[in-house]
DNA sequence: AGAACAATTTCAACCGTTTGCATAACGAAA
DNA sequence: TTTCGTTATGCAAACGGTTGAAATTGTTCT
């Protein structure tokens, strides 16, 4: 790699000290106007740029955060990955971006690498096969601002975002039950995480709302396409069939109206579906699908917001983990 | 933020010198088996984690990479992002991610981003405003190792990884034309794209090898989904309807589906689509689309694989510029 | 002329780590 | 005892920039 132009060589050049040159740079008053713009104007000819590392490492800071996401591809994911990039960009922050895959194992590994870039604060979506939460509160405790989103856990002392799980689960099956559904089944996500538990609850709320009897047995864990598709199939052949699906998110959803065509039953006559996320996918199914709008963008922008305000506090002790709830909003198409 | 653990706090407490530790830490033989072991015990209690921004510093080496994209939420994009982080994180580099967001200045803006962080290398998918490529060249110019995937053009001096555009339209048309095609329509990317101009070229090609007359006015330049539909309406009004569409991306694709079912055509009976991606929305829309596999994850791993490659290498001069293509697949479903 | 002061500029330390070279300690050979 | 070789450790410079304090210069006043 080619020499890159440092001050030294500007201060050679011009018979100063690097001191002077830095100064002049960066319009300090006890420069004199004759060598400020003699510095400035060769640093524009010989195209001197700072070198960044340098100021870092003096600095102890990198203008940087991390970001823990369990998967690029998913459009929810990458609507808040949006978010954040904007809000990071408009305030001269870089974002790394680290994908867990949904791995524990990844997920650590992940943590590793955060804290050796030396990133100025962390984003994380943990993955779903994460238990334990050592290896963030390892963060935590080497005073690294983490903030979460989206997936969450109870006991978590950090900051968080996430989208009103459990309104958007009273709107969706509150709904259903507006276009007469009477038997109203539950895709749910794996229950150990908030998200999966406050939509069961909107769930389990709206249906007692409508003095519904909640029955158990139409809550199913499943959260991707194959899987809801297969046990879709399986419940649209029972005698009892439900009438109405509300899935954890939009995949899900488009896998149960996609099994309900294979059994030659309509959506939405014979069966109603509301999906979770509005996802570009969500406007291109046939019939469109009813979902809830999780604002994933709004989401990231918030969490990425909420760190820099981290990040420029400076109060001893800090204070105490906030969270943040995102509204979420119905979005009424031709699934229901 | 609480200071760090230094190798100076470890040499104080052992009364050794910086040096000695440092050694120590990286098992130089010079150093006693004794002191070596005392040096690492320690290190561990305490947490030491070396301070990259230094070796950083020293290196003058980031083991970073920067990505600059248009748009993070485009199925496309964010499936090689994927592929990018997969090659990265396998060989210990972090991917620092800025958006384009389509527009020129932002990009201009984002060249300068990674310069500042000192990246050490680039890799770029370019925003469609963009028609003057100087700002990469700076890069060029200060010897960062560059590599354009997907979007390119003529006379770049630099390394490219592109999917077979020319190849995967040619499968498309021609797979139109052997489902009983007779008047097929294109919708194309713009044409000073390379992909707009090679895909274009397999249109026209895949025609004249079956003896169609290739209609230039059957080509529409659009690639938003909005737009298209709105085109694909006006274009399926007419007494003469194309029976057949080969759109540039899924998104068109079915903008023309959706478009076809309002008016009350079926597909594929009456008109016949093909998209170009194999987005995820492409097996949930209904008709499921027929569509010419990208590969994007592949992609972005070559891409990546490609630059890692170039940061290695130390020729002097460098290797002149290499292109690898990316061959594609079609995916035949129910649109055709 | 000498003092006092302001205006510029330089010096040197620092951020955390690495590394070529010098040096200290020690036993062995002369 | 001196000298030579090891072996283990320390010194100091370097990476590129910032910054408090010291030094230089020039000007003005007495």
């Amino acid at each position: 790699m080619k020499r890159q132009i440092t001050i030294k060589d500007i201060a050679i050049k011009l018979g100063l000290s690097t001191s002077t040159v830095s100064r002049a740079l960066k319009d300090h008053p006890d420069i004199s106007p004759k060598t400020r713009t003699a510095v400035k104007e060769l640093a524009a000819l010989l195209g001197y740029r700072p070198n960044m590392i340098a100021l870092n490492l003096r600095s102890n800071s990198t203008r940087t955060i991390g970001l823990i996401i369990p998967e690029i591809e998913h459009y929810f994911f990458s609507a808040i990955i949006n978010g954040i990039e904007e809000v990071a960009y408009k305030n001269d922050y870089s974002v790394m971006v680290f994908q867990s895959n949904e791995s524990y194992k990844r997920e650590v590994n992940n943590t590793h690498a955060v804290l050796t870039n030396r990133v100025d604060g962390v984003l994380v979506s943990f993955s779903k096969e994460t238990l334990d939460f050592s290896h963030f509160m390892k963060l935590v405790e080497n005073e690294i601002p983490v903030v979460f989103f989206d997936r969450v856990v109870d006991g978590l002392l950090a900051d968080q975002v996430v989208a009103d799980d459990y309104q958007g689960a009273f709107l969706a099956v509150n709904h259903l039950i507006e276009k007469g559904c009477k038997r109203i089944a539950h895709f749910s996500a794996p229950q150990h995480l908030l998200i999966g538990k406050n939509r069961l609850a909107g769930y389990h709320d709206a249906l007692l709302k409508h003095n519904i009897h909640v029955d158990l047995n139409l809550v199913f864990p499943t959260d991707t396409f194959d899987e809801s598709k297969k046990l879709a199939l399986s419940i649209l052949k029972q005698p009892n069939r439900p009438d109405g699906f509300f899935a954890v998110n939009d995949m899900s959803a488009i896998a149960i109206i996609k099994a309900a065509h294979e059994l030659n039953l309509r959506v939405p006559e014979d069966v109603k579906v509301v999906g979770f996320e509005n996802s570009k996918s969500a406007s291109l199914c046939e019939p469109e699908l009813t979902t809830i709008d999780q604002f994933g963008f709004e989401l990231g922008r918030e969490a990425c917001l909420m760190l820099l305000r981290r990040l420029k506090e400076n109060s001893q002790p800090p204070l105490k983990p906030e969270r943040k709830v995102i509204k979420t909003r119905l979005v009424a198409r031709k699934s229901t």
